[in-house]
DNA sequence: TTCTCATCTGAGTAATTATTAAAATGAGAA
DNA sequence: TTCTCATTTTAATAATTACTCAGATGAGAA
């Protein structure tokens, strides 16, 4: 088949990007860590405020170990930072980004929704 | 462990938001539907305009059915839509949020390179 | 020191998923 | 009709992943 109108023009386009290859794998490694239920929750929780380990648990009902693994994928991504008080790790969002992307992935929910 | 003070808070928002399981598993489909790096190349050279299986592969350099199969889940969260023209689909993004998604994606992973 | 407890880690299993290859549509051309 | 070809589908395999359980840190209290 002949090349499509938009072809040429997006192939240039993609050569130009030079090494984005690891700009598209770190991006959709980034998606992947909140493509999970218990994850993006975890997120949403932390819009709210700060909370520790502990605390997640209770509130998705889901065992604390899990939420530790959980966690770690996100800190990995710099999707969620810690500090610590005491024998207590509080877990927050790393940057405003992170909640801007639940917000503008939200809105394209509720339209499906809708 | 005593509950730490943004517990009960955000407690108390996740029973007022009644139905949000749902909302949260679309949302977390359509985190996973970008977190492949196939799929989010595929997203963002549709940013530059409509293209058709046959141009993605060969874009991507991945084989016509692996590009269909990807287009599927695209096409099933919406992400993605198709026209005819004769013989060939035209894809292309299904709304405005999906290119604000990457953009804001994007940012984030910049900041995880620098 | 010993005890408590919040958190993390490692192994194992079950489930999900990406990819390929081959066959099947399905629309237009000959 | 028959042929071509862009796209889709089905089945199979390989790889990834979420969860659980058991044990290990590690920091503060006693």
């Amino acid at each position: 088949m002949n090349p499509t109108p938009n072809f040429t023009k997006v192939e240039s386009q993609l050569r130009g990007q030079g090494d984005s290859v690891q700009r598209f794998q770190l991006l959709a490694e980034t998606f992947k860590a909140l493509g999970d239920p218990t994850r993006v929750q975890i997120v949403w929780a932390l819009t709210h405020g700060e909370l520790c380990v502990t605390d997640i648990a209770n509130l998705l009902s889901v065992s604390a170990s899990a939420i530790s693994h959980h966690l770690r994928t996100l800190r990995n991504l710099r999707l969620v930072k810690s500090r610590r008080d005491h024998r207590t790790l509080f877990y927050s969002l790393d940057d405003e980004h992170i909640e801007h992307l639940l917000e503008e992935g939200m809105e394209h929910v509720e339209d499906l929704i809708l």
